[in-house]
Order: structure tokens, then sequence, then C-alpha cells
DNA sequence: AATTCTAACTAACAAACGTTAGTTTTGCGT
DNA sequence: ACGCAAAACTAACGTTTGTTAGTTAGAATT
């Protein structure tokens, strides 16, 4: 189907502007305009603003779920765990950094109902890496800390992991993954 | 003056209202409305939306400014420094979170001038943090990893701050600044 | 009591927005 | 070469946007 491949070009190409300048900051002109087309044949391939960015943002939140229910069903340590799901956002990161910006910024403009599944999505998420820290902290894995701090310190860091990754360029996504895990881990001091 | 405490108070409002929906999103008549009055009148106290921006990122940019200028002309080690710079983070979140939030999330819809400005201030806010964590390295307080991966980590963490102290209710800022100074400094890793 | 000032108001503006309707062009399969 | 569907176009719509102009009620100052 030719509308397919049309489609993901006005999604392509949404999702960059987006990030530039946010969703509300970019219009149906915009996007056309970037395509080389006037506003209104953009209605031939998809049913309006709304569409494109329920389209971007709920992609990357299911591979997200995803990852983490694979994360979930292993029967490994929970450091193990851990990173895997550092893993699993510089892998995101690196195929779908436009998407993850808007993920990031955008959410709270989807319509009602899709905002409430995203919501759900995050919420789910965040719990399952809440559980896989409280597991470690049980089996003294893991430093007995407030599991909240440890978790808000992580995720912060993996979703805007996309601001910063341009920037490095070409950084192997392997060395990345070393340093980071090395830095959650085993902290920065030299003892 | 009276306009003076006027003008703080759309200011206020206005803060509150851009971290909930974005600067794009919110229009001079939803300011208006939620102080009670008409969109023409907030123009006797301020000369457009633009004013409201960049009042509440630049003021808030320069606390940093001035926060980490006294770090770096402190006398202590390298890890102390960080210690306070994670404090200087703190204390502005809880002050200032929705100038914070605005901050992060608008700050690319300043007008040319002042964005260049403030990227200028951000530049040089993270290049002298970049030293530290250099001279942390040099002097064997920190371990010898890529700075640039330290850097960003805490970074990013503290720059989000605002997201998640909210939904902890009036948890104690100092067991705040404990926790997470624990986590930098050594690792999640029971060992 | 008269004057000035502050901060609100109504009315209106031009521009930009998302979207729809109807029409024309393009390009592929026959 | 013809027919047809896909995908572009022009024109326009009703809203919403930030902002300006001119006016008015009430308080403060003289």
């Amino acid at each position: 189907m030719k509308t397919r491949s049309r489609k993901k070009e006005i999604i392509d190409v949404a999702s960059q502007l987006f990030k530039e300048k946010g969703y509300n900051a970019v219009s149906m002109r915009d996007i056309a305009q970037e395509m080389g087309i006037k506003a209104a044949s953009l209605y031939n391939h998809i049913t309006g603003k709304q569409e494109i960015l329920s389209t971007i943002i709920l992609e990357v939140a299911e591979k997200f779920t995803n990852g983490m229910k694979k994360v979930m069903m292993e029967k490994s340590s929970s450091i193990l765990k851990i990173q895997k799901i550092i893993e699993l956002h510089i892998g995101i990161t690196i195929n779908y950094s436009e998407g993850m910006a808007t993920l990031n910024n955008d959410w709270m403009h989807l319509n009602d109902t899709d905002r409430k599944e995203f919501i759900k999505m995050r919420e789910q998420y965040e719990e399952s890496f809440r559980q896989i820290i409280k597991q470690g902290i049980k089996d003294q894995e893991i430093q007995p800390r407030h599991p909240e701090v440890i978790l808000f310190s992580i995720l912060s860091t993996l979703r805007t992991l996309y601001l910063w990754y341009q920037k490095r360029g070409k950084l192997d996504a392997n060395i990345l993954k070393k340093d980071m895990v090395e830095v959650f881990l085993n902290g920065i001091v030299n003892k």
C-alpha cells in the first residue's frame, strides 16, 4: 500500500519538527512545507494532527512496555535486570530519538483516551522497575536506600538520554552502556 | 510600586500554567481568566507574552549561574563541590519548581536575544561542572570514567527533579539530598 | 473639590490555526 | 491509449491567537 509509506513519511517529518519545537509550535503547514506539499494534502493520508501525535508516542511507549515485559520474565538477578533496562533505553533512544523527545515533552497533548492509556502504561512501567529495585534490596544485592530515589535517578537519566546522545555524535552504544552501568552501580567515588 | 506585585502575580499564574501545558498551549486569555480579569488588562503590567516567558526562565537561570559561581570559588574537594551542586539544585527546585519546568521545556521559545543568552549561560554552567569532574579524576577522588557520562547522569537527574519532587509531597529536602548524594557517589550495588 | 493615576473594561484587528469541500494532476495496470 | 485510483491542488470555513486603541470606574494625591 503506497499510502502507508507516505503516511510514514509524514510521521517521520513531524517527529523531527516536534522534537525541535514541540507539538503546539508545529503547524500542519510547517509539516507540509517540509514535505514540499500543501497542508490540505496531508489529509489524504492521515485523519488529523492528533493522529500524528498519538502514533508517534504510542509506538515508542509500546516498545518500552514490551521490553520491560521481557526483562521481568527473565530469571536473573536484580542487578542484571537493571542492566537490561539500561540497554533497552539506549537501544530505543538510538533508533527512535525523535519519538522519545515527543513522548517526553508532548504526551500531555494527547487526547483524553490516548493520554489515559499512556499514563497507565507509564505507571505500570515504573511499578515494574520499582519491584525490581525492591527485590534487589531484599536480596541484599542493592544497598538499602529509598527505592524511589534509585528509581528516579536512573529513570530520569535514561529518559533524557536523547538530549545527550545526538551531541556525542557516533559514540559507541556499547561504551556508553558500559560507562553508564558503572556509574549507577558503583558510583563515582574512588575508594 | 503596586504594578510590581501585580506583575509578579501574572508571572506566578503563568508559571503554573506553563508548567502544566507548556508555553504555546497557554493563551493570554487563559492567564487572564485564571486571575479573574480580561486578557487585554494584562498589558497594563507587562509588554507581552514573551516578557513573561523570559522573566520566568532568566530568573531561574541566574540562580544557577550565581550558585555555580559560589561553588567554583570554594577551596574544597571536587566531591564536596558536587555535593554543593546537588544541594543547589534541590534548593532551586523546591523554591521555583514551576520556573524550573518552564526553563526545561520552553527555553527554545525565547526570542533570539534571550535564547542566545540562555544557551550561553547553560553552556558555561555545564563547562564549570565538567571542570570539577575532570579535576576530581585528576586528583583521584573520582573514578577515571568518561567525564561526560558522569556529568550527564547527574545533571539530567537534577534537572528533572521538579517532576518528581511534587509527587513525594513534603519529603524532607535533607533526606532527599542525603540519599541522592549516596546514590551518585557510592552507587547502588551492595558490595 | 479637582486632578492625576492605576488597573480594569469593551471592541476590534490581522494573522495563523486545523480542517473540509471540491477539483485537477499524476502515474500505474490494462 | 484509456480508465481509475491515489495524491496533489485551490479556496475557503470558523476559531483562536497576541495585541492595540480607546474608555471608564475607583483610589490616591494635591
